[in-house]
DNA sequence: GAGTGGTCTAGACCACCAC
DNA sequence: TGGTGGTCTAGACCACTCA
């Protein structure tokens, strides 16, 4: 029985399974195994927590249908990632009127670091003040604008985030958070209406002002619910829609 | 082993929970169990089918997360229902921007029997010209208009459907086409878009002409991924937003 | 063939609920 | 007190991947 016990101080009046998931999201946290790798086998994982690999089991099965963990027969269970080319876009629900969307293309148009206001602090529990980082980028559906982004993330996260880094790097932005600064969105939440365009957003979306839009209000968070990403986006909607799935 | 084998001509290369699963829907579908009903216990169930505790378990617990089924430990499982005052509006993800939704007021605006155009009996997987049913709704929060509803029906499913019967009822249609016509709607996908209101929207939601409004198009199906209900709702989403968690 | 996750079983005990 | 779902275990075997 290596590893047991109350280690931390966890609160834990709650069924073993969930105290080796809290100690498996402990250690995805603390960076043990990284985005992409595979994590140890039950078997091992089990003698380890010492366990029964049936108790893993059942912590890895809800890591797994909450997306931090995938699990491949054969071959072992993974951190999930935002890097591959199946898992791209994970947050994005915009869809094209007719068909597949093809693969949309990214223009950056800005990058600069300001200091955070109020709102903004607020959302990502920062203070006023604060380093702040921001972004915005355009995302072409068949070389027309659809996607207008404003993104705004922590200075204090993101240190060495420049617009050459951006720039270089291919593929989403979560893919590069992870892989360069060790951060990854697990959780969104996303507030969205219906707003108009005005003269600027007009321009750049290439549509008339006054014109329809959803706005996407999205804010990301990294293990242990902390807010590390705020997002708001602007959809055309006259080619494609955004999709939910209810049940 | 009262019943098990491959009944009903299964296709079933397939593990035996999801074979049990699938009894276990077939069950639901020809109303054997009706909604808000519990279902035999898990041991009863086993010995039916002829399989371990552990296998029914199993396939329970997928119903449960796909949410056609509620486990309620020390009284047993039961069969979801939309008509109990936590579960109803499921499917609305209308929130308000400050403090939680009170009680939406429901006004019954227009209900008639009509044929189906084109684009609805190809939704509900009709042909064009079948009976149909179409209402017309508002939901008010605080007094205010916030949600223009158009609801269209297939008329075979929902033969005595009238404007009395609808407004003898309290609370969300959905608990109605269940008590009333045996239709439960277990899923749903949604269409989201930005649009203008036209005139007549705009005098039915207390908003200027053009002003921006969510429009929110619902399939919803039961079982066997039949659908059941095509819904276009107007949502006026200047002091409520459309909430969506992703993961 | 060795190692991984996936399935199925059987049995023990716990937590909750109703009578 | 008895019945329900919830947890935990131990062991057997299957399906898939890779060297």
């Amino acid at each position: 029985m290596p590893e047991r016990g109350d280690g931390a101080g966890a609160p834990s009046f709650s069924p073993l399974y969930r105290q080796i998931k809290g100690l498996i999201i402990t250690r995805l946290q603390a960076g043990e195994w990284k985005a992409g790798e595979s994590i140890p086998s039950e078997m091992e994982l089990a003698q380890r927590f010492g366990v029964s690999q049936g108790t893993v089991r059942k912590a890895v099965d809800e890591l797994a249908a909450e997306n931090l963990l995938v699990r491949r027969q054969g071959k072992g269970t993974f951190v999930a990632t935002h890097a591959e080319q199946q898992q791209q876009y994970r947050f994005l629900r915009l869809m094209p009127d007719e068909g597949q969307e093809a693969g949309l293309g990214r223009q950056l148009l800005d990058c600069r670091r300001q200091r955070a206001p109020a709102w903004i602090a607020k959302a990502l529990q920062m203070r006023s003040g604060d380093a702040m980082v921001e972004v915005r980028r355009l995302l072409h559906s068949k070389g027309r604008p659809v996607v207008l982004d404003d993104i705004w993330l922590p200075g204090q996260l993101f240190k060495g985030l420049t617009t050459e880094r951006l720039n270089q790097h291919r593929g989403p932005f979560y893919g590069l958070f992870e892989t360069e600064f060790g951060v990854q969105m697990i959780r969104a939440q996303e507030k969205i209406r219906a707003v108009l365009a005005d003269a600027e957003t007009a321009a750049l979306l290439q549509v008339e002002i006054g014109a329809p839009l959803l706005s996407v209000e999205r804010l990301s968070f990294t293990y242990g619910d902390k807010p590390v990403e705020l997002r708001r986006g602007l959809y055309n909607t006259s080619t494609h829609f955004y999709r939910n799935d209810l049940n």
